[in-house]
DNA sequence: CAGATGTACCTTTTT
DNA sequence: GGTACATCTG
């Protein structure tokens, strides 16, 4: 705490009408509206922002926060600004650097939950009974720790498996309770076991000096409620606190804000109860339905103006989430012309909607009917579940229309990468029992099961950690000849990477520096710089360690990819002045956006795309079971379709002008053609603001054709009603579907064989393909290829994907 | 110890 | 259908 100093913090703390008038004019007031304004000048007290989609929330977050340092109520480090990733946090920054220009020094406690939690837990460590330079475990960690567990207290793994074992506790922890807390009743539904290994589990993470990501919370948590002199101190410190995204907290974080609000209450949540998507990972919608609870007397700002979409797109979204029940309420509304009605389209099957979208897609590109025309970077997909991607993701292959996922799995969770990171782990740290685990065997040293068997039992025998045991087992000749003398070299390299990677001060990369709390690992400090870099180190380790080789000598057709992963990892380190400022960013960082220069469509999850905007959405799949998504409503019931209902919201909201909506009567789920009726909230978008495209002969006519809309008090009644599944607009979907025939397929279109493509290939002829590698023709039909590829099988693949095996050098991707 | 076959599982996902 | 993981076999 030394260099802070509280007497000057106290000083801002004067009331704001004895403080002269603004510092500078704030002409970001003028660019508000009169609600944004209130919102932004109501500094003192609770505040409650509901603010609807598109309505300006961020502007009036960054807003406030310029007004309060530009008013001198607050200096940068008394503002305590939390959102819930990383790209919200730096959106933010960003934002309110621009409104007060560039003099702004940066903000110590503007970040993720997570990330200000790990800054009060490094400072804080020892009352949890840990060191301050506690590691972070990622989910993979979390599970082969709970895996061990499991085995070691001889519990069947299949009655606990691992995965399912760190969800039940990541739900206990996001309610902020800790193993002797569970309640029973909770304890006794799933099984008391599950009990004992949380604790069990809380007890080895803290024998490793580890946390998990619900730790750092309730952690925190804890001593904010154990140590009231700590909780006063921050108190005092974060003056004014703000909060992004209220709707998504969960219940640990719903305490830590009490707990930190509870003094001065001056505490400004955003939120829109109707956007909340993520009550199944423990956010509850309940924090922000109960603001004015909690905190009385605040003041509750409605942002209602929306400034993205047209009125139909609104009309459309408003029609949906009225079925809901308990929502706060606002009624959006815009200034905005009504633009183009939200389109509905009926498909025979999958295949057929995705191939629809890619022929709209590069219509658009020309602009169609009178519109405007789009460019793919203007457009997304966005789906309820990711299996639905693949179909999009064929057919955009096959017409060659650039996309990018968003969401996949990210640059830190590869494989490669993480095994890379595993070495650097050992190099800070060689007690890292974890980070040893995953690579003792990788690559293969002729140390399997039997030889790991061992160190485990000379490390625990010892009470040492793995790496100590397995110089143990060495020292006792107690393993035989290639595996013993492949562990040496391991072990003599962890120590020579250890030795150089002991470097200068430990900090947190520069524009996470803190201003007035050392983050730095103890003990480390005041040491010689080392001779190599760290980012030669890291080039020296994956070198000698045989990792890289490993991957060159790898024939599979990714591992190229790998290598280039690789290089990007250790390139990636030059922004960060050593390896333990790296893995502290990447264990709470974990992003990975490469930006491109070619527009592509998004293709992504209604999840993911919550505050993004586009001007042209589809949004296919609408069908019941897949969206609503049957296990959503088998497992939480109206609740669950409530949530169902906002992520519909959510996605007819991301569109700015154009908004496509879809659903196939037939789809290949798990192997298995299901037919799906169409989703029951096709039913509640109003019948005025939707243009229906389906194709005559499918639904007959299409939607609304055959009888007026159902009342509105009805679909009301008809969402809280048990039987959903009865629902008057169902019967008339499948009765029409019956008698129409949908059992014939539409005739087949557009079939374009290139015949080119295929003459180049006999059969038995060798190929490559840029996905699965290697192979040999089997078969050619029509203007695709059987192939049997060496590493991936057997496949049918579009001949124009494929190229003869001499030339796959200059394959054309 | 490694590759090869067989068998259960299958939302949404950030930190 | 396709993947991740466990068990079987060379």
């Amino acid at each position: 705490m030394s260099s802070f100093d509280e007497s000057e913090a106290f000083e801002a703390a004067v009331p704001l009408s004895q403080r002269a008038m603004a510092v500078r004019p704030a002409a970001y007031l003028d660019d508000l509206n009169p609600a944004q304004r209130e919102a932004v000048e109501a500094l003192e007290g609770p505040v409650l922002m509901l603010a609807g989609a598109g309505t300006g929330k961020t502007k009036a977050l960054t807003t406030r926060i310029a007004h309060l340092l530009n008013t001198g109520t607050a200096r940068p480090n008394e503002i305590l600004a939390v959102t819930f990733t990383n790209k919200a946090a730096r959106e933010m920054k960003e934002r309110v650097a621009r409104l007060l220009g560039q003099t702004v020094e940066g903000m110590p406690w503007l970040g993720t939950f997570h990330a200000i939690c790990v800054k009060l837990l490094r400072r804080h460590a020892e009352l949890v009974d840990l060191k301050s330079n506690f590691t972070i475990l990622d989910t993979d960690d979390q599970i082969r720790l709970l895996k061990q567990l499991v085995i070691a207290a001889g519990i069947d793994e299949k009655r606990w498996p691992p995965r399912l074992l760190a969800n039940v506790i990541d739900n206990w922890k996001n309610r902020a309770w800790l193993p002797d807390a569970v309640p029973a009743a909770e304890a006794g539904a799933f099984d008391r076991k599950a009990v004992a290994l949380y604790a069990e589990y809380q007890q080895r993470l803290r024998t490793l000096n580890a946390v998990d990501f619900g730790d750092l919370l309730l952690h925190v948590v804890t001593i904010f409620q154990r140590h009231e002199d700590v909780l006063e101190q921050y108190r005092r410190w974060f003056r004014y606190i703000l909060v992004d995204e209220y709707q998504d907290t969960n219940v640990a974080q719903y305490l830590w804000l009490r707990l930190l609000a509870g003094g001065h209450r001056n505490i400004c949540c955003v939120g829109d109860d109707d956007q909340s998507i993520y009550g199944w990972r423990g956010a509850e919608v309940g924090n922000i339905l109960r603001f004015e609870k909690d905190f009385p007397g605040a003041t509750v700002i409605r942002l209602e103006q929306n400034y993205r979409s047209t009125a139909h797109i609104l009309a459309a979204a408003s029609g949906v989430i009225s079925a809901n029940t308990g929502r706060l309420g606002k009624t959006l509304w815009t200034e905005a012309d009504g633009g183009e009605k939200v389109r509905l389209i009926g498909h025979w099957d999958g295949e057929e909607e995705a191939r629809w979208i890619g022929e709209e897609l590069e219509a658009m590109g020309q602009g169609t009917r009178g519109m405007r025309a789009m460019a793919l970077d203007e457009c997304a997909i966005l789906v309820r579940a990711s299996h639905q991607m693949r179909a999009f993701e064929d057919r955009f292959l096959t017409i060659g229309l650039p996309y990018k996922v968003i969401g996949g799995p990210r640059f830190y969770e590869r494989m490669e990468i993480r095994d890379a990171m595993a070495y650097f782990r050992l190099a800070v740290s060689p007690d890292d029992d974890l980070a040893f685990e995953r690579i003792v065997n990788t690559p293969k040293r002729g140390l399997g099961d039997k030889a790991q068997q061992k160190i485990q039992v000379a490390a625990r025998a010892n009470g040492v950690s793995l790496v100590e045991g397995a110089k143990i087992l060495l020292a006792a000749k107690d393993l035989s000849g290639k595996g013993a003398k492949a562990l040496a070299e391991l072990l003599a390299g962890i120590d020579r990477w250890h030795a150089a990677a002991l470097g200068p001060v430990v900090r947190m990369p520069a524009d996470d520096d803190v201003l007035d709390l050392e983050v730095g690992m103890a003990g480390a400090a005041g040491r010689a710089g080392p001779q190599v870099s760290h980012i030669e180190l890291a080039e020296q380790i994956l070198e000698e360690s045989g990792y890289t080789e490993h991957w060159q000598k790898d024939k599979t057709p990714e591992a190229p990819g790998r290598l280039e992963n690789l290089k990007e990892l250790v390139k990636a380190l030059e922004s960060f002045d050593n390896l333990q400022g790296f893995l502290e960013h990447v264990a709470l960082i974990m992003d990975n956006e490469t930006d491109d220069a070619e527009a592509k469509v998004t293709l992504m999850t209604l999840h993911a795309a919550k505050g993004l905007e586009f001007p042209a959405v589809f949004l296919p799949g609408w069908e019941d079971g897949l969206f609503p998504s049957q296990r959503a409503m088998d497992e939480t019931g109206l609740k669950g379709l409530e949530e169902e209902r906002r992520l519909a919201y959510v996605g007819i909201t991301r569109a700015e002008e154009l908004c496509t909506i879809s659903f196939a009567a037939n789809r290949r789920i798990y192997g298995q053609w299901q037919s799906a009726l169409p989703s029951r909230f096709i039913d509640e978008l109003p019948e005025a603001h939707v243009e229906v495209l389906t194709p005559p002969g499918l639904y007959g006519g299409g939607y609304g054709a055959a009888a007026a809309p159902a009342p509105r008090s009805d679909l009301h009644e008809r969402a809280s009603r048990a039987d959903v599944y009865n629902s008057p607009g169902w019967k008339r979907m499948q009765a029409r579907s019956e008698v129409r025939g949908m059992s014939q397929p539409r005739e087949t279109r557009n079939v374009v064989i290139d015949l080119d493509a295929v003459s180049a290939f006999t059969e038995g002829d060798r190929v490559f393909h840029q996905k699965f590698g290697y192979g040999a023709v089997t078969a050619i039909e029509g203007d695709k290829l059987e192939i049997a590829f060496d590493k991936a099988g057997a496949k049918r693949v579009v001949a124009k994907f494929v190229v003869p095996a001499a030339s796959a050098g200059d394959v054309p991707f």
